[in-house]
DNA sequence: CAACGTCTATCTATCACTTGATAGGCAGCT
DNA sequence: AGCTGCCTATCAAGTGATAGATAGACGTTG
């Protein structure tokens, strides 16, 4: 899914990619609907685990923001694909209600741990801190689609530094 | 286009909106892949022009970078849609490869002119201009994809207050 | 233990529909 | 006549979805 969408998913396609046949995934989904939902919400439970991680590993509230990036990253490196929240904006208007929900609790959780990643180095009251973290998750996903559209990691990474040269991102 | 894609993109819809029928349009295109190159093409020109007005409408280069964001802002007003790059990225593997380089001059294109100003604006040299230049470009398109997912306009232009607020688009 | 029913996960076959594309015809204008 | 622009009809491929059959695992019961 994060390397066609959402409309560019199939259950043939899938379905042999898994071993089995395309009538199949429907025992265990019954709708488009119902496999995208779940593929989605799989996905942001993933993120939200990684996370996890990232703030686990370090003491330093610095450090966090600084490794934020590289979760992204990941996505690039694994075929070029992109998070589901890009496709999110891509596909909104035809996506199914289900799927919407659990493609922008993506973006909740992301906004909620860089803000309090945020409030932790910067010390800034919780109104700036949740104002900075939404500026610094649409700026990476809009990395992240520049670093896509050119097929070149190297762009994302120019960016990212960019980002803290110019003081979006805090160091 | 802007409002599915390139694969939601389909003959029939597109000719019923012009007022004649889908096979029509092959008198005209005579592929699909012709078809979205067209307008990829028309639609990086007419933004080529709208920046070149809008460079023209002031004579403080400060100007210029203050009201770039509206011109993003435009595809949003009009029916929650979105600017051709956004697609790109997310269609990018399954674009067409003539689809793909009109699309990429749209960003070559913003990335030129935002150079020029931010180099008019600040001063900065020609590397560090174009470096902000990225900056801004992929920040202001994942603004516009964070406002899209919400169905929000708001959204975007909290983000541009945000971006200038922290520094990334100079005041 | 063996026979039976049941549940699970998959299969094949098929349907209705959409999509890009082609072939060939027709009206109007120059 | 010939060109232009559009039409109808049709095709082949692909789509999500459904119906019905099948094979294996498992437990229950005679």
């Amino acid at each position: 899914m994060q390397a066609h969408g959402y409309s560019g998913l199939n259950f043939r396609e899938l379905a042999s990619e898994v071993g089995i046949k395309g009538a199949s995934i429907h025992y265990h989904f019954r709708t488009k609907a119902d496999l995208g939902a779940a593929v989605a919400r799989r996905y942001w439970e993933s993120s939200d685990a990684t996370l996890g991680a990232l703030w686990d590993r370090y003491a330093d509230p610095k450090e966090w923001l600084l490794h934020y990036p590289e979760t992204f990253r990941q996505s690039l490196e694994n075929d070029n694909r992109m998070c589901l929240a890009s496709f999110m904006s891509a596909e909104h208007d035809d996506l199914p209600e289900s799927v919407r929900i659990e493609v922008q609790a993506f973006a909740e959780i992301n906004v909620k741990w860089l803000t309090r990643a945020v409030s932790a180095a910067t010390g800034a009251t919780p109104e700036e801190s949740e104002r900075r973290a939404r500026s610094i998750f649409a700026a990476v996903s809009g990395a992240q689609l520049m670093a896509r559209s050119r097929a070149d990691i190297g762009v994302f990474d120019a960016l990212m530094d960019g980002y803290r040269h110019f003081g979006l991102i805090p160091t």
